[in-house]
DNA sequence: GTTGAAACCGCCCTCTGCTGGATGATT
DNA sequence: AAATCATCCAGCAGAGGGCGGTTTCAAC
């Protein structure tokens, strides 16, 4: 039914159209960039919020505009006579408001509601303008020296009839303005109880009188300075864009779908008031007053008040009235007293009286203000636990911290059986059972359930300067804090019941003291023969070794049953004796060709020989292509060989080159240095090479 | 009736630390 | 090849700080 278009507000760059709106629907104006102002200028409510993002987002972040079609806020409207607003404007020439405009710039322009009294228009300001409108309401519009001088006024008078604003004004601070670049934003319009006719359009998603605008927030998402800010995706489509209070609070009236209703509770909460009215007043004839000696002592019959005097009784009543006769005309809210109107509508506002003088913050109360200090400047914190130290500024947060102590968890989860201490833990743990991640890395648009998460992750993802935790025990080096703390609590810790090393006696308290000292076995021949002084590093070799004290031959030949303690001198007997296929390898004296089934043998002789040959070595046994053994395996049996200190004429070496063949194998005289020389390999050494 | 202070409720944020799956190195 | 282990990493909850806004109440 209503039909909405969209304008920006930065093309509208007329005072015409400014007015139009001020006329219309009355709007807040707001926005500066220019820091220059005289003194801490009011904000509009989520004014600095919306403005910082469409400074972040250099001109990109839309603020645009709904009005109503063929609204009275169209630029081109005109005034009296037919002449535009704008012309009538210049041509008042009374409001020199915009010098020449600084391309770019942008003012602050605040507003502030007041009650206007019969009368009360005669304003003192030396050039105003006076405009009637298409619908007939005056306009009085005012250059003041004060920032709560009304600058707009919409008198009462022929509007009303015409449930026009029964007085609104509008303040605009001092200083020089363009209305040029202008954004502006809304205010309800009060729409008093004389809308019968009008009935029908309380259904309606948007209430009259309201000027609804839609905040492009597309480009909200953006990181600031590292920092990713992100609002909650809009479930509900464009259409909630429009007007969510939840997701515009800079918009300072409630979400277009909210409106219509708000606007249909207000009714009704206006007509239940005036029955609640009469309820309280009857309570009031019944309150008891009862004697007490000479005095009487008023009772209120609601509560445990007491009074001495009825006219307190009878000013306590009206706590139990839901009388709430002044209403706001931004969001229609309803108060008791003006007082609580005033600080109401300065939420709309921003108009924050209270100034720190310690720093730049500003509040609507005096009490926002004294609990600003408390925090920020004389960490002031009345509330004391009795049972810890801890202490606090506000009650309600020693009353949150007292149920750390009790366990208390007031607030259930109804899809799981968690409950937690307060409502915004509930509410963040909520998101775990929708699965949503509203939190995106910048970067890399991972998405993350916590901002914390996210925080972490751009730290140690994006950052230049990864910060990393040392370990003060080891130096480890550990990504993350919380990691720190595992890594210390695994290695580090006491171990209240020492572990012993596996290898040796020692006991430690500290697993990395054990892992360490684990380290110091790693390269020693650590089994130990019981019955001699034999030591290796393998198990295996023992249980080889230990049969030489026991005398047991495991490994049997099958044609001579002949026994040996080894597999590898099973094969070499059998080899020699029963294959006759095998032709043992050779090693030739380089001087005098004489042949030796030993290398050491041969080398033993060739130290004494005189003659002189060219070649140092035969091989008997073609083994071109066979010389595949690696250079690491070479010296590791040799190591080995020479580690075990046990030379044994043992010319065959199993190696993993050569798969299960037992293959020759002969270290060449010019290549063998003189400890390879003397090595010779051993059945352990056959072992240790089978492993490998 | 008005006013200011205090009390109160609520929301959102950050910092913190634990947890368990994934992963790569070592045994 | 499998087991083990330390670290990486995101998920998630605990605790607390800070502020927005309203209600209550006594004094004026
Ligand atoms: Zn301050
Ligand atoms: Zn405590
Ligand atoms: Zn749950
Ligand atoms: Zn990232
Ligand atoms: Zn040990």
């Amino acid at each position: 039914m209503w039909s909405w278009c969209e304008l920006n507000i930065r093309a509208m760059r007329s005072l015409s159209s400014f007015l139009c709106c001020l006329l219309g629907q009355v709007h807040l104006v707001m926005a500066s960039q220019d820091s220059a102002l005289p003194e801490p200028f009011t904000k509009i409510k989520g004014a600095e919020r919306t403005w910082d993002k469409a400074r972040e987002d250099d001109g990109g972040g839309k603020i645009s505009w709904v009005k109503e079609r063929n609204s009275i806020c169209d630029p081109d409207a005109e005034g009296l006579n037919g002449v535009p607003l704008a012309k009538q404007l210049e041509e008042g020439g009374n409001l020199e408001l915009s010098p020449s405009p600084v391309q770019g710039e942008k003012h602050l322009i605040m507003l502030q509601t007041v009650h206007l009294k019969e009368g009360e228009d005669e304003l003192q300001g030396v050039s105003q303008l006076n405009i009637q409108t298409q619908s007939g309401v005056h306009m009085v519009v005012q250059r003041g020296a004060s920032v709560l001088q009304p600058l707009v006024v919409v008198q009462q008078g022929v509007g009303a009839q015409q449930n026009l604003p029964t007085g609104v004004a509008i303040s605009i601070q001092d200083g020089v303005y363009t209305f040029h670049d202008v954004e502006v934003m809304q205010i309800n319009v009060l729409q008093e109880k004389v809308q019968t006719k009008d009935e029908e359009n309380l259904s309606l998603d948007k209430p009259p009188g309201m000027l609804l605008i839609k905040i492009d927030r597309s480009k909200d998402l953006h990181a600031v300075e590292g920092k990713v800010q992100q609002l909650p995706p809009n479930e509900e489509g464009t259409e909630k864009d429009i007007f969510t209070a939840e997701k515009a609070k800079i918009l300072s009236c409630k979400a277009k779908d909210d409106m219509s209703a708000s606007h249909c509770e207000h009714k009704e909460q206006e007509e239940q008031a005036v029955i609640k009215n009469t309820d309280a007043l009857e309570t009031q004839k019944n309150t008891q007053h009862r004697k007490k000696g000479k005095k009487m002592i008023f009772h209120c019959d609601l509560c445990a008040f007491t009074s001495l005097r009825m006219s307190s009784l009878n000013r306590h009543m009206k706590t139990h009235s839901d009388e709430k006769p002044h209403v706001c005309h931004l969001c229609l809210k309803a108060f008791r007293t003006v007082t609580l109107l005033r600080n109401h509508v300065n939420t709309h506002t921003g108009t924050r009286p209270y100034k720190c003088s310690d720093c730049e913050m500003a509040f609507v109360t005096s009490g926002e203000l004294a609990r600003h200090r408390r925090y920020k400047h004389t960490l002031e914190k009345p509330f004391k636990c009795s049972m810890c130290k801890y202490s606090s500024v506000e009650a309600s947060k020693l009353k949150r911290h007292i149920r750390s102590h009790t366990g208390e968890r007031p607030y259930n989860c109804y899809l799981c059986s968690y409950a937690s201490k307060d409502t915004y833990k509930l509410k963040r743990h909520m998101v775990t059972h929708s699965g949503e991640k509203p939190y995106e890395c910048y970067v890399c648009q991972a998405r993350f359930t916590q901002s914390g998460t996210m925080k972490i992750h751009i730290l140690q993802k994006h950052s230049e300067n990864v910060p990393r935790y040392q370990c003060p025990h080891c130096n480890t080096f550990i990504a993350r804090k919380s990691d720190l703390g595992v890594h210390l609590r695994n290695l580090h810790s006491y171990l209240t019941v020492a572990t012993k090393c596996c290898y040796c006696e020692a006991l430690f308290h500290e697993r990395y003291a054990l892992i360490q000292h684990k380290k110091t076995h790693r390269n020693e021949k650590r089994f130990k023969c019981d019955q001699c002084s034999y030591a290796c590093k393998q198990e295996r070799h023992l249980i080889v070794h230990k049969r030489t004290h026991t005398g047991e031959k495991p490994f049997t030949c099958v044609c001579c049953s002949k026994c040996f303690r080894q597999k590898q001198l099973l094969t070499v007997h059998f080899r020699k004796y029963h294959d006759s296929n095998f032709k043992p390898m050779v090693y030739e004296c380089p001087k005098c060709g004489k042949g030796y089934s030993r290398w050491s043998n041969m080398h033993k002789h060739s130290e004494s020989c005189g003659l002189v040959r060219a070649k140092s070595v035969t091989r008997r046994k073609g083994s071109k292509g066979k010389k595949k053994r690696c250079d690491r395996l070479k010296h590791d049996v040799k190591q080995e060989a020479v580690d075990l200190g046990s030379f044994q004429d043992v010319s065959f070496v199993n190696t993993e080159c050569c798969a299960s063949e037992i293959v020759p194998v002969v270290y060449g005289i010019e290549t063998s240095t003189p400890m390879e020389q003397k090595t010779e390999i051993t059945c352990e050494m056959i072992l240790n090479m089978m492993d490998k």
